[in-house]
DNA sequence: GCCAACGTTGGC
DNA sequence: GCCAACGTTGGC
């Protein structure tokens, strides 16, 4: 079993929307980023726990823990004329980007860069990373460890 | 295959 | 809103 980060911006898809869908799960939709996919693709099994993660808002950092629901599966943004993510160059025979289902287990006490930066165990997460844009990255079986023993008791 | 130009991400 | 960092595009 793997962990790993997952970026969403909460005023499109948070953790309190998540929790509150059918199942408390959802489609992980609107990747467009090779590596990302590529994790999703080619590692990502039912059962991986997820940090959640919300970016690009007031207050970014970990907002809640989540499981992978469902493995890879064609992203069905990319062939929504109408959608933002749609791509002219995928098509259902040969679909470019997929995505898996993630369930949201439970909704955490906030925990932003600030916090995560002041502690040397996860100075190396990809996420503190200078210039890191990834969506998605891998999470250190120590450092989640930590996260959940350490920050969130 | 190089690389300049451009677009996007996302913290601040 | 700014802008550093990084990914993608496309001319050559």
């Amino acid at each position: 079993m793997r962990y790993w980060l997952m970026k969403t911006e909460p005023g499109v898809v948070g953790i309190d929307a998540v929790l509150a869908m059918p199942m408390q799960t959802v489609d992980w939709w609107g990747v467009r980023n090779y590596q990302a996919r590529n994790f999703m693709r080619d590692q990502m099994r039912v059962g991986d726990k997820v940090l959640f993660y919300h970016s690009n808002c007031k207050e970014p950092g970990i907002a809640g823990l989540a499981e992978v629901a469902k493995l890879a599966y064609p992203d069905r943004t990319q062939f929504d004329r109408k959608s933002p993510y749609f791509d002219p160059k995928s098509t259902p025979e040969n679909p470019r980007w997929v995505n898996v289902d993630v369930r949201a287990t439970k909704k955490t006490r906030l925990i932003g860069l600030p916090e995560l930066r002041s502690h040397p165990e996860l100075e190396r997460m990809r996420v503190l990373a200078r210039g890191n844009r990834l969506s998605i990255t891998p999470v250190d079986p120590a450092e989640w460890e930590f996260i959940i023993k350490r920050l969130l008791k």
